[in-house]
DNA sequence: TATATTTGCATCGTGCACGATATAAACGTA
DNA sequence: TACGTTTATATCGTGCACGATGCAAATATA
């Protein structure tokens, strides 16, 4: 066993953890204007994009569980932002609509993406290594999705 | 403004932020097997390291706050994994050292970065994908940081 | 030496994440 | 139709993260 392997700096695993929340930490600024959080700013891409989606719909796309969601979505409910309807047909379900306060976000939210790209970015990384780096972390999103459904059949 | 841009797939974060707890979720299993946690672990490769570090030394290297590493560190206490010591040359400085504990928990988490590997990456992945991957990762990681010393210097 | 400032750490409050568990509606089956 | 199972969501407890704030020790400055 290469003993190398345990220092820190040897790990991919730590750049994706402190990259990550750095990342959010540099959205707050402009979220902060929206009064949101990323969580709820990831909720709302979701909403804008397809609007009227069951709780779980919502976890789906967002690669996160209920007991993270349910919360989440009643903090949202509380600024106004979404609203919370049981379906009729199928009383389990709960949907999940924006409000016009959430619809009107958008607008101000437009801006964010190129912003953001232009603080981290800003000329120090070359556009294709971001391309690259995307695609390659969303091939581990797959692999790694596609490992949890795995676990998740051998345990029952 | 380019409305694409504000879809969840245009971005780079959301495949980060994705990434990075499901690596933590693929982390589990054997960290439950040393019962600790991730950033726990962290905290212990930092020591494994270089043991007799202030809170602050710790802080640096793994990029969080006091107030993320101060409970942290009691909890790790209480788990006798770490001795916390207020230095006598200034009373301000607490000393975490690892515990025989904590030194023993070493070598049983010496096989799980070649295990961690071989689950994410298992052959869907090519080798110069994540070794790039780490390489733009450590890029970001620098900009950003630079970033937040430069907010914290204007904000001054 | 007295006072102001800085430094190192801790505490508080809030919002995620997530495993475990609960609950009610819908469905399947004898 | 009664009853076991599945499904959709929610609740609870614990552990991060982190902004804001507090506090005591050390240091700088008048």
């Amino acid at each position: 066993m290469n003993e190398q392997q345990l220092l820190l700096s040897s790990q991919i695993c730590f750049p994706i953890y402190s990259v990550s929340r750095l990342i959010t930490k540099a959205y707050k600024p402009y979220l902060e204007e929206l009064g949101i959080t990323y969580p709820q700013y990831l909720v709302l891409m979701v909403l804008w994009e397809n609007d009227k989606l069951s709780v779980n719909q919502i976890t789906e796309k967002l690669l996160l569980n209920t007991n993270t969601m349910s919360p989440l979505l009643k903090r949202m409910e509380k600024l106004k932002l979404v609203h919370r309807t049981r379906s009729k047909k199928d009383e389990r379900i709960v949907v999940i609509q924006l409000s016009e306060k959430g619809k009107q976000l958008r607008t101000k939210a437009l801006p964010i993406p190129e912003k953001l790209f232009e603080d981290i970015v800003s000329g120090k990384i070359e556009m294709n290594d971001m391309l690259k780096l995307k695609e390659t972390l969303c091939e581990l999103m797959a692999v790694l999705t596609d490992k949890n459904k795995d676990s998740a059949l051998t345990e029952s």
